[in-house]
DNA sequence: GTGAAGGGCCAC
DNA sequence: AAACGTGGCCCTTCAC
C-alpha cells in the first residue's frame, strides 16, 4: 500500500498482535547512501507492505503526518518485533523514519546463540528456515533492484513473504532457546541491537588532516627504512645472483628468508617478530628488518584504507559491528576494525571530538580478572582487589610473601604475565618461555601462584574437568558455548580445556559489557550523547562540551551497575576521563 | 582477475 | 612436537 488512509487501516489491522514479522528492503545496503523502499509488517496471517516510495515527495518521512501510525507503531513496545538482523532494520528506520524501534527480537542472534560457537552453520534467514522449518526460502529478489519505480509482483510477494514465515521462525527458535536456557541471553542481546545500530549511525569522527599528517610521516619513515634494509639484503643476494643486485620484495617472507640466509643469519621457523628479536642485536639486519615491519603495518593497515571508510555526508567512520562476533559473546568489528586502532597516541589522537564536542572515555578496570576471582571465590584473590592497591603489585607480595612495598618491578611484572596468563589457561612451559624463567624455574612460580589461591586453581581444574565430561560450558548470562575434541588426540583436549577455562571468563566481560550499553542508552536518551566505539571493555561516548560533567557520571553510573549485576563478591572498577580525543 | 590459505601483527 | 583466549586485515603465494 501506499497512501495514508490504507496505512491507517494496515495499522490498526495489526494493532491487536502481539508478535510481528518484520522487515525492510532498501535500494543500498548503506543507509547513507540509499533509500528505504519498503517496510513489511506481519502477524503470520495478515501481512502488511508498505511502500514509501509514494511518501517520500510529500515531505520528510521524520515528520510527515501521514506517516504518524506507522512511525508509533515501530516505537511501540507493545507488539514484540520479529527480524532477521534487526540491526539492519533498525538502522535504516531510524535514519529515515527517525524512530527507535521499541521491542525487538532477532532471529539471527537466536540462532547463533542456539548454535553455540558450533560447527561451521550459517545464519542467514534461508539457512535458519530450513534448519528449523525444514523448508527453501528463495531469497532470489534480495539483490533484486528496489529502486524501481513499480516494483514486480514477484518482489512484492518476495518482501511479504520473508515478514510472513518471521512468527513461525520465532516459535521453533523460541522453542529451543526455552529447552537451551538461553532466554537471559537473548534478552541481553536482544536489548544492544538498538544501542548498536545507532552507534553505527552515529559514527567516530575521525581528523583526517592528522591522519595523513602522521600517515606521510610513517611512508617517509617506511621508505628511508625499506633502502636501507635493500641496501643490507643486497649482500646476501648479489652471491646467489649471477645478475648481481637484485630487488627484494621486502613483504615476501620467502625473499626475505632466503636473503637472511644467504647472509648467514640462523632464521628461526618463522620469521615472527618475537623469534626475530633475540637475533637483533647481533645482526643488524634483522634490526632493520623488524623496524622496517614495523613502518610497513603501520602504513598499510592504518593509511590510507582508513580514510576510504570516512563516509563523506558526515565526515565520519562508521563501522560495522558484528553483536557475537566471537562465541564468547565479543563483538567483532570490520569495515574498518575500530577495535584495533593502534594503542600509540599518533593514532587514537586523530579519533577526537569535533567542535564544541567531548568524548568521554570509560573501560572497566582489569575486569577479566576481577571476574575471575568472582568466578573462584578465592579470598586471597579478592582480597587482593579490595584493598584497593595497585593488584599486580598485591598479587606479587602475596605469592613471594613480601610486603607489597617491597615488591620490585620484576616481581611486579611476574605477576602480571602470570595474572594475564591464568585467564587463558597458560602453561608452565609457555610461562617459562615468556619471562625467559627456566621450566623448572616457570613451574615453581606457578606452584607459588595457586598455593597462594587454592581456589583459584580449584576453580581452573574443576572448568577443565568439567569441559572434558560435558562439551560445553556458560558465561554468567547463561550464553553457552559447545565444543568439539578428540579424547585421543590430547593436544585438541588440552586447547579445548584451555578454552573451557577461558571462554566463561571472557564471556561474561563481553555479558557485562553488552549489559552496560543498554543501560546507557536508557540514561542518554534525549541528551546530546552519542554512543561511538566500543571496544571490549571500554565504551567511548561523544556529547556536547556543555554536557560534558553530566554525561561523565551517566556513563560511570552505567558501566557501573552494569558490571554489579554480573559481579557480586569483587568490586567492579570503571576508569573514565573526558578529553579531546582517543589518545591518553 | 578472483579467491583461499598462510604468515604476520594490530587490538583487548 | 608442543601452542595463551578472542577477533580483523594486510600482504604474498598459489590454484583456478
Amino acid at each position: 500500500m501506499s497512501d495514508a488512509e490504507s496505512l491507517k487501516k494496515a495499522c490498526a489491522d495489526l494493532a491487536d498482535a502481539e508478535l510481528l514479522g518484520f522487515d525492510v528492503e532498501t535500494t543500498d545496503l548503506d543507509p547513507y547512501r540509499g533509500d528505504l523502499r519498503l517496510i513489511q509488517l506481519s502477524d503470520g496471517q495478515k501481512t502488511k507492505v508498505i511502500d514509501l516510495k509514494a511518501f517520500r515527495g510529500k515531505g520528510d518521512l521524520k515528520t510527515l503526518p501521514e506517516l504518524a501510525p506507522l512511525r508509533e507503531f515501530l516505537a511501540s513496545p507493545r507488539q514484540r518485533k520479529v527480524a532477521h538482523n534487526a540491526k539492519f532494520d533498525c538502522k535504516w528506520v531510524r535514519h529515515h523514519l527517525g524512530i527507535e524501534v521499541g521491542n525487538i527480537y532477532d532471529t539471527y542472534l537466536a540462532s547463533i546463540l542456539i548454535a553455540a560457537g558450533e560447527g561451521e552453520r550459517r545464519h542467514g534467514l534461508a539457512d535458519v528456515v530450513q534448519v528449523f522449518l525444514q523448508r527453501t526460502l528463495d531469497k532470489t529478489e534480495q539483490v533484486s533492484d528496489w529502486s524501481a519505480n513499480e516494483l514486480t509482483q514477484s518482489q512484492v510477494e518476495y518482501a511479504a513473504r520473508d515478514a510472513a514465515i518471521m512468527p513461525e521462525v520465532y516459535e521453533k527458535l523460541n522453542e529451543r532457546i526455552e529447552q537451551d536456557a538461553l532466554g537471559d541471553v537473548l534478552a541481553l542481546e536482544n536489548d544492544c541491537v538498538v544501542p548498536v545500530a545507532e552507534m553505527e549511525l552515529n559514527g567516530f569522527y575521525l581528523d583526517q588532516t592528522r591522519w595523513r599528517e602522521q600517515l606521510d610521516k610513517v611512508v617517509k619513515e617506511q621508505t628511508r627504512s625499506g633502502l636501507e634494509l635493500q641496501e643490507l639484503l643486497a649482500a646476501g643476494v648479489a652471491q646467489a645472483s649471477l645478475f648481481g643486485r637484485a630487488e627484494i620484495n621486502l613483504d615476501s617472507q620467502a625473499q626475505v628468508s632466503e636473503a637472511l640466509l644467504n647472509l648467514g643469519v640462523p632464521i628461526p621457523n618463522t620469521t615472527r617478530a618475537w623469534e626475530l628479536q633475540p637475533l637483533a642485536e647481533k645482526f643488524p639486519v634483522v634490526e632493520k628488518l623488524l623496524e622496517y615491519r614495523g613502518f610497513a603495518k603501520a602504513s598499510q593497515s592504518f593509511g590510507e584504507n582508513i580514510l576510504e571508510f570516512v563516509e563523506p555526508s558526515t565526515g565520519r567512520i562508521h563501522a560495522d559491528f558484528r553483536a557475537i562476533g566471537a562465541p564468547t559473546g565479543r563483538f567483532s568489528c570490520s569495515r574498518p576494525n575500530l577495535q584495533q586502532i593502534p594503542h600509540e597516541a599518533e593514532y587514537r589522537r586523530c579519533f577526537r571530538a569535533p567542535e564544541g564536542r567531548q568524548l568521554v572515555i570509560a573501560d572497566y578496570s582489569q575486569i577479566e580478572l576481577r571476574i575471575l576471582a568472582d568466578f573462584s571465590e578465592d579470598a586471597n584473590f579478592i582480597a587482593a582487589f579490595e584493598s584497593g592497591q595497585d593488584f599486580h603489585a598485591a598479587t606479587a607480595a602475596q605469592v613471594f610473601r613480601i610486603k607489597t612495598e617491597d615488591v620490585s618491578e620484576d616481581q611486579r611484572s611476574f605477576a602480571k604475565r602470570l595474572n594475564f596468563g591464568v585467564v587463558y589457561g597458560i602453561g608452565a612451559s609457555r610461562f617459562a618461555m615468556m619471562t625467559g624463567l627456566s621450566q623448572s624455574e616457570a613451574e615453581n612460580t606457578l606452584r607459588k601462584y595457586f598455593a597462594t589461591y587454592p581456589r583459584l586453581d580449584e576453580w581452573l581444574r574443576t572448568a577443565a574437568a568439567t569441559a572434558k565430561e560435558t562439551r560445553m560450558t556458560r558465561t554468567r548470562s547463561g550464553r553457552l558455548a559447545k565444543f568439539r575434541f578428540d579424547e585421543n588426540d590430547r593436544a585438541s583436549v588440552a586447547a579445548a580445556q584451555r578454552y573451557a577455562k577461558n571462554m566463561p571468563i571472557q564471556g561474561t566481560s563481553a555479558d557485562i559489557l553488552k549489559r552496560s550499553l543498554r543501560v546507557l542508552h536508557d540514561d542518554i536518551r534525549f541528551s546530546s550523547a552519542r554512543l561511538v566505539n566500543i571496544v571490549h571493555d571500554e565504551v567511548i561516548v561523544e556529547c556536547d562540551a556543555a554536557d560534558a560533567e553530566a554525561t561523565h557520571s551517566k556513563l560511570e553510573s552505567a558501566m557501573t551497575r552494569a558490571g554489579n549485576e554480573y559481579v557480586t563478591r569483587v568490586p567492579v572498577k570503571v576508569d573514565i576521563r573526558t578529553a579531546d580525543a582517543w589518545a591518553k
